[in-house]
Formats: C-alpha cells, structure tokens, sequence
DNA sequence: CATAATCTATCTATCGATAGGTAGTTGATG
DNA sequence: CATCAACTACCTATCGATAGATAGATTATG
C-alpha cells in the first residue's frame, strides 16, 4: 500500500482542533508535535512553514464541511431539511470541545494571518454563500421573498447568524444559547407570515 | 489637577485597535509600547501583567459601548430606532479599519484566555442581552411573537447575527457583506407579515 | 540502495516579566 | 522658604521561556 502518510492527517487532526480551541495565534509547533507524539522538527517536514500548515488545514476543513452537506440542488431533499442540516453542522462544532467554525475563528483574526491562509479562509466563506443560496432560491417561489431581499441576502444572513451563535455558545459554554440564537435561522426559512 | 493619567489611556487605546484587529494572543507589550512611544517596561508599569491589561480593555470597551446605546427604557425613542442604533454601532466597528467587535473576538478566542479577560467579555454579552430584550420586550405586543419566542430568545438572535456580519464583513473586507447579512434583523424588528 | 521520516541540536527573534536606577512632581515638616 | 520623603513615570538591562525555522545525523521502509 502507498501509505498516504498518517501522521500528516495527525498533525492536520491536531492542529485544527488547537486552532479551533484558541486560534492560530496561540498554536505553536511544539505543541502540535507534542500532541502527535514527535518533536517539533518532524512537524516542519511535513508542513515547511506555519502558513503552509494553516492553509492546509483550511482547505481541507473547507472540502470536508462542503462534502458533509451534500447536492444543494438534490430534489430528494426539501430545502427545509437541507437547512436543518446546515444548522447541525454548525451545532456538531460547539458539542465538540465547544469549538468554533475554523473559518470563523480565521476570519475573526483575519488581519493577523498569512495571505495564504486568509484566502483559504474567504473561500471557505464563498462556497458555503453558494450552497445555502442554491437551497433557498428552491424554498422560495418569489412570494416568499417580496421584500426585494436576494437569496445572496438571506445566506449571508444564515451564516451571520450560526457564527455568531458559535460565539455566544462559547462566551457561555453551553448549547442552548446557541441553539436559542439559531433558532432564528430555521423561522426564517419555514416563512414568517405565521397568521 | 490630580492628572488623570492620559498614557494610561493611550496604552488602553493602542491595545483595544491591536486585539480587534488581530486577537489577543497576536499582541506584545513591545509592539504596544512602540504604539504609544514607551519601552515595553512602562507598558508593564501600568499595567502589571497582560492579563490585567486585557481585562482593563475588556471592561472599558463594554462600558464605553452600553453607555452609546442610551437607555433602552427611554419612551421617547420607538424600538425600531433602538435596534437601529444598535445595528449602526456594530456597523461602526467595521466603518474603523475593518475592526471586529472587541468581545466577539475575545469570544472566539475564549478557551485560551487568562480567566480575568474571559470573564470580562462574558459580562459584554450578558449587557448586551439584557440591553436588547428590554427593547424587544417593548417592539413586541404579544401577537407578534405567536411561535413561543421569548424576547431572550430575539436578543440572542440579533446578537449573533451581528457578531457574525462583523466576521464576513472582515472575510471579505466590505462593508456591503455586514449590510446584507444585518439586513435580517431589522426585518424581524419591524414586525414580518407583508401582507 | 534510495527515499522518506524522524531525531538531536541549535539558531535567531521575540515573548511576558522583573530588577534596579533616574528624573520630575507632590506634599508635608521644620 | 527649604528640605526631605514619597510617589509617578519612565528608563536600561536582563531574565527564563518559547516562538518558528534550519542543519545534519540517524533510522526505517520499500
């Protein structure tokens, strides 16, 4: 077997859940080997620079959430339930550790990263701006939306909401203040003329 | 006159720009000291550890920022301009050099925070909320809130929705992204059956 | 044997923090 | 008014610890 190295997915394992707990600021090389179990020197060979390092982990956090949530547009699925699925994945981060969103913590420090990593960072932010508008145009059949707002509008508005929830979660360490604030989300999406 | 210190001042207000730009573990002593035009020692004479000095910035920037929003009582002012008022000074963060707000940062960040800075931004949010649903407890005559929302739960919403327009705003450095995704707030202020 | 992975050892730079000293101000005492 | 003690706000110099990164030797693997 080619072996397609383990201890790299270790390092990558390790290094996004310290980025996630405190930052990327507050993690060091020495740290993650520690965690691994090899010294820091290993580290930088397998990941030459710390901005190699941070976009790695980046990018895969990226394709591994977008895998997660699946075809927008699968018509087997109500836009409902596809947004519910959003949610919990936002949700699945705070019941781990009370971990951010990666990109969420990323771009919160945005101005204090490597370009390298930044960029990773907005990408990870346009394909999920993709995903969720694709499912909302589905939800809406123009009545839905007469206030003039775009889909674009309303995803911006969902990811808005379900980082700042992860916020308040961790502020208070709990999940009902994150699932108090997301609650929103899903109101938002059922329609909202009630009566 | 009893000089009220103003490098005490300086010091706090190069520290607060510094941790909103680029999170508190991004932050020296000597890149503050250079700021203000001290060695890093007077840094220290003022402010004895970091600790000290992030909670020191944590306490006036909550302070500084309950005190813009007014009295969330005052009859002579409806909900709506309130919540737009709150909206406009999460805005402003943004408007500064692509700023974050200081405590959603430190929210983010939180699991690596000396427990004094932690506490500090705790207490931020539990302001802010009691702020927020005084308002909405005023916006709301009982039928606009049929789900079995409860004001707490409206104010967590707004809160997290704005912390989180502040993170795409910086994600994508604009301003458009926060207008957009704080769109959604006013909305659900205003009350939101079209008709 | 060749390559990949890991090690030891070390470098320079910077971190938060402390020690000890020097002006300048203030306030009380004789 | 003159002197002295106390205090404030800086400074220089340095501490031990840690940061990211590198060189070169060693070990393991295919």
């Amino acid at each position: 077997m080619p072996r397609t190295g383990g201890k790299d997915l270790e390092i990558l394992d390790a290094a996004e859940r310290a980025i996630r707990a405190r930052g990327y600021n507050a993690v060091s090389f020495r740290d993650l080997a520690a965690a691994v179990g090899v010294k820091s020197a290993s580290v930088h060979h397998h990941f030459p620079t710390k901005a190699d390092l941070g976009a790695a982990v980046a990018r895969r956090y990226a394709e591994r959430f977008l895998d997660a949530l699946g075809d927008p547009g699968d018509l087997a699925v109500e836009p409902h339930d596809l947004v519910g699925r959003y949610v919990k994945a936002f949700r699945s981060s705070l019941e781990q550790d009370g971990q951010m969103c990666l990109c969420g913590m990323l771009a919160a420090e945005i101005a204090g990263l490597p370009d390298a990593v930044a960029a990773e960072a907005r990408r990870f932010f346009i394909l999920n701006l993709d995903w969720l508008e694709t499912v909302l145009s589905r939800g809406q059949d123009a009545d839905k939306a007469p206030d003039g707002e775009s889909g674009r509008d309303r995803a911006l508005s969902v990811i808005a909401t379900l980082e700042g929830a992860l916020i308040l979660g961790r502020a208070f360490g709990d999940l009902e203040s994150f699932d108090r604030a997301a609650r929103a989300v899903n109101r938002g999406v059922d329609g909202e003329s009630p009566g």
